[in-house]
DNA sequence: TCTGGGGTCCTAGGACCC
DNA sequence: TCTGGGGTCCTAGGACCC
């Protein structure tokens, strides 16, 4: 049995949007959309773009017209933009509330059992104005006994202007409208499938799934339905995590800007995230044993399709570059055949140990401490000087299969070349875009 | 012309063991 | 000719999340 106390759920609006306004206060008011790696399809909509009914997920192209014709601004997304800025609104966060789960890059759950009897509600609104001054970015708080509830009541607060961005769903006499106004597909946990399953047997909201028998929805939609269906009645199934678990699963892959049929370019490509992909297992700690590859053509053309993976197993539990890019390149070459145009390599890793306890083989050939220590030197040599100041040959240096990101805005806070520079005299500040390229907004 | 990337957990079914 | 019952481990696939 959990423990039952307040949460608060503090979520970004518009997450990527927002930073993108942060140093660039023209976007202000325009109908902003961030383009999902190789700018293929809409990840990120402000306000005015949801209003103008462009939907999530949809390619770019699909919606051209309103893009022109409602002068949106498209952008190509800026991760590095947007992790900055979402590490400055966590630290903000542990600033008012030490027990914090940082749950994505643009949410965070608050254990708020310390302000019990206090007014949360109003420590919370204090808390979201402070994040908006500190940090420039709008948040909403939604807050309730479980996790499922507290993002129920943030999703209300986000929609009800009237609300302050702040909602407070404890002992409210009002929950049961509250849930009667939160449609299934709506609830945390409940996607398009169960969507469809509940509205075929007429539930069509929180309340009308609140009621339903449980071990009906344990049969249909697992213990993880189940736990959700406890949850929206006020019973906490899901703990809050302070820190985050190692990863049982690491994975680097990209879709290319141009598809291919060559080898030796997949090879490049599948060289670079395995050097992607031991460092994330590096950084945790870890090291594995199973490593695989796969390859696919791009499924949505009309063309010749192939989609397959290998998974090799390695003798000796290991996080060393070299080691792995010879499996690596291995598995590439039993699964590649010719005359494929491929769109998407990638590798993925699991078997994942701590590299303190990995079973050492008796007949290990390589010497694997010598590795180890070199390893580590680009590792901290990357660390020190920038990502990819050293890499492997393999990798190659044309990168023909990069990615496309054709509007990019600049790395405002990571990078001394890109920093916005502020006009100094002028009464309306205004923000001088050292950008890379001047066409970074979408207007032709 | 143009459609992302990175994760989690659960379940069923097969292989294998005694 | 007749051929059990119980357990574990692994994997693939499906659901979900951001």
């Amino acid at each position: 049995m959990i423990k039952k106390f307040p949460i608060a759920l503090v979520d970004c609006n518009n997450f990527y949007a927002s930073c993108e306004r942060v140093f660039n206060p023209k976007l202000w008011g325009r109908p902003i959309i961030v383009l999902s790696n190789n700018d293929g399809m809409i990840i990120a909509r402000s306000n005015e773009a949801k209003a103008l009914g462009i939907p999530m997920g949809d390619p770019l192209f699909k919606v051209k017209d309103i893009v022109k014709k409602h002068n949106v601004a498209v952008l190509s997304s800026n991760y590095t933009l947007y992790g900055d800025m979402s590490q400055r609104v966590m630290s903000a966060l542990e600033h008012f509330c030490p027990d914090v789960e940082i749950y994505s890059i643009d949410e965070a759950f608050l254990n708020m059992e310390q302000y019990k009897g206090r007014n949360i509600t109003d420590y919370c609104r204090y808390i979201r104005t402070k994040i908006r001054q500190w940090t420039g970015i709008p948040v909403s708080v939604g807050i309730a006994e479980t996790k499922t509830l507290a993002k129920l009541a943030n999703r209300i607060a986000k929609k009800n202007p009237e609300l302050d961005g702040v909602l407070n769903i404890i002992e409210s006499p009002k929950i049961d409208l509250y849930l009667k106004k939160t449609p299934v597909e709506d609830i945390w946990g409940v996607g398009r499938q169960y969507t469809k399953f509940l509205n075929k047997h007429n539930i069509f909201n929180a309340l009308e799934f609140r009621d339903v028998n449980d071990k009906w929805i344990r049969k249909n939609m697992t213990v993880m339905g189940q736990r959700t269906l406890f949850e929206i009645r006020g019973i906490p199934c899901v703990s809050i995590e302070y820190s985050a678990p190692p990863k049982k699963a690491i994975v680097s892959s990209r879709s290319f800007g141009k598809v291919t049929s060559n080898l030796q370019d997949l090879k490049e490509a599948v060289s670079y995230f395995t050097h992607v992909a031991s460092r994330k297992l590096r950084k945790q700690n870890s090291e594995c044993h199973l490593l695989s590859v796969f390859l696919r053509t791009n499924p949505f053309k009309n063309e010749p399709q192939y989609h397959n993976g290998c998974m090799v197993q390695m003798p000796t539990p290991t996080s060393i570059t070299s080691e792995m890019l010879k499996y690596a390149h291995q598995a590439l070459e039993q699964i590649f055949k010719e005359d494929f145009l491929y769109h998407k390599v990638g590798i993925m890793l699991t078997g994942i140990v701590p590299k303190n306890k990995s079973q050492l083989s008796l007949f290990d050939e390589e010497d694997r401490m010598k590795l180890d220590d070199l390893t580590a030197t680009v590792d901290e040599i990357n660390l020190k000087y920038g990502r990819g100041t050293l890499f492997y040959a393999s990798s190659g240096i044309k990168r023909s299969w990069k990615t496309k990101a054709e509007l990019k805005s600049p790395r405002f806070t990571t990078n001394w070349e890109e920093l916005p520079l502020v006009k100094a005299g002028e009464t309306d500040y205004e923000v001088e875009l050292k950008a890379i390229k001047t066409n970074f907004y979408y207007e032709s």
